[in-house]
DNA sequence: AAATACACTTATCAAATGTTAAATTAACTT
DNA sequence: AAGTTAATTTAACATTTGATAAGTGTATTT
């Protein structure tokens, strides 16, 4: 069920053939609905997740506003990072915005792991980098850019979310209100 | 001269005696007067520093503009992460905006290190953690909030940084326009 | 003191975005 | 297919922010 998910591992980082076989005993596959949510607002971060199919968000309340934090493709790593580096509940939630499968590795048992197999540790510790760049390339992205630049860097930089979420996630991701995303798609390109 | 950081370094993550000797042996100290690049636009980051005295900001230029990614205080990691982790040269600088000493430590010795002292892996992994946490806050700041409250966040959050540094850098750090931030200045609170 | 450069503010107008409400379209139920 | 709900667009107006230029203040140099 996870060869897949272990096959895209290895491409991240090396793994012995025991540290392969004692990771895989830790993947547990799910189907989730769609609009469920997979982790809620006021859970401590504890698990980690990968899509097989779908696609998820992580969002949050701020002033009464849904606000999507990022949208989450296959094989990318989904995670509250600021939880679960923290120990603390997340104030945000992760949905699934599709009929998805999922795998997810509890991070005790994770963490457990990283003691006897350091090449795992490395791979999660990559993997955060790999998150940690992109967090701060989304930054460059909303810093100094108009709306209508943010939106079509996101055509470019993720097509795939484009076609497949509702445009008020969308909107409220490149920081926008949805009549003004509507107003910038209906201007030629 | 170093005992300082390390001190700052056994607060976050422990350290064996003969890790905090392997490590202070590649800590380096100098002196940098006000306005000068510690690291140049086209450079791949292989260094780490820390302030021990003074404030430092990292900057990329955009279409033409200076853009200030980021404010850097004593005892803060300061690194160019994206250029870090891919090993690519980095379009960002690291600038010091007041005579500052710092500490640097070169990356290709450290991560040598890592190979023998876990204990030293793990401090720098959790810095590193850390401050992709502040990344992603730092989005949410940036993300549907006005210019005015990403204003009164700075106020709250890094009262030191809105004293020391030039309003033009800050400007930009907010993602508006220098006119601009000296409205919301002129604004009474 | 005069001259220069730099940092910051203010004024004016234009453009972009927010707010609210209504209209249209698409999706889903029965 | 009709009815219902949700999603998206459009319109009208208010507010915020940007762009440009001019003005003020401060520091430095000569």
């Amino acid at each position: 069920m996870s060869n897949q998910l272990l096959a895209h591992f290895k491409q991240i980082s090396s793994l012995t053939v025991s540290s392969e076989a004692a990771l895989a005993s830790l993947i547990q596959t799910h189907s989730i609905p769609k609009n469920q949510d997979l982790q809620q607002i006021g859970q401590t971060c504890k698990t980690l997740y990968f899509l097989k199919k779908g696609l998820a968000r992580i969002y949050y309340f701020q002033d009464g506003n849904d606000v999507t934090e990022g949208f989450y493709l296959p094989f990318c790593l989904i995670a509250r990072a600021e939880s679960l580096f923290a120990g603390m509940p997340s104030k945000k939630a992760i949905q699934v915005l599709e009929d998805a499968e999922v795998w997810s590795i509890a991070t005790s048992d994770l963490f457990f792991l990283y003691e006897t197999h350091r090449d795992i540790e490395r791979l999660f510790t990559r993997m955060f980098e790999q998150a940690y760049v992109q967090t701060i390339q989304r930054i460059e992205n909303l810093q100094f850019h108009t709306a209508e630049e943010r939106y079509r860097l996101l055509t470019q930089d993720q097509p795939d979310v484009l076609r497949k979420a509702p445009l008020k996630f969308i909107a409220s991701y490149l920081g926008i209100t949805q009549v003004s995303l509507s107003r910038i798609r209906a201007k030629k390109s």
